[in-house]
DNA sequence: TATATATTTGCCAATACTTGACAAGTCAAT
DNA sequence: ATTGACTTGTCAAGTATTGGCAAATATATA
């Protein structure tokens, strides 16, 4: 499992009955930046998802999760405090929420 | 709060009464980059963890659960997501663990 | 086998991001 | 006003990431 996120967009794309071709277009970009973003060698700009969600009429949201958890496990892997980090940093975010 | 590392490493120094000048040394950097690494204007590299936690006689695990609490921090403040993200990061990370 | 289409890979210039180094600045104590 | 600690701003240099293209591979089909 190189990329969630990766994974997720290239079995919509499959599923749709869609090629590389016709879907980077709408991406700005072409078959090979598409194909190493769903193999997970290169990061789709966050901005993007949005556009990616509406031709995969996927979920914006749950690719958006997995899109994070991508950013987010590049950080951590192979770190044993992994974890422990995690929760600290949701401790923080839930700080800030409840001060907006 | 800026940098959850940031403060933790300031609040040591002062602890241990020392100056940035006498701590920046043993990094390789003067002053005022060690004054931004407190303030969270800057990272400190991940390898100059361990040197750090001496000189400030620190637990060097937390010190870098802190300093991994930041990056990942970054990338998911402002994401209403971000606990999602989290839990699915989480998760993978379990997996492989079981993989070894 | 040859052709066509889809995908992948490798390379490298272009771009973007981060850091290192220094100078000038503020601040507090004397 | 001087000193020492810390901060801030700037910008060149160093890193990392991306975009774009060409060639390679894979798969299907005549």
């Amino acid at each position: 499992m190189e990329s969630q996120f990766g994974d997720k967009i290239r079995a919509l794309r499959e599923k749709q009955h869609l090629y590389l071709r016709q879907v980077a277009p709408f991406l700005e970009m072409d078959t090979a930046q598409l194909s190493k973003i769903e193999k997970g060698l290169r990061q789709l700009k966050r901005e993007q998802i949005p556009i990616l969600s509406e031709v995969l009429k996927a979920d914006k949201d749950e690719l958006l999760t997995l899109w994070l958890a991508d950013q987010i496990y590049a950080v951590v892997k192979d770190e044993k405090l992994a974890t422990e980090a995690m929760q600290v940093a949701d401790k923080k975010i839930n700080l800030n929420k409840r001060k907006k």
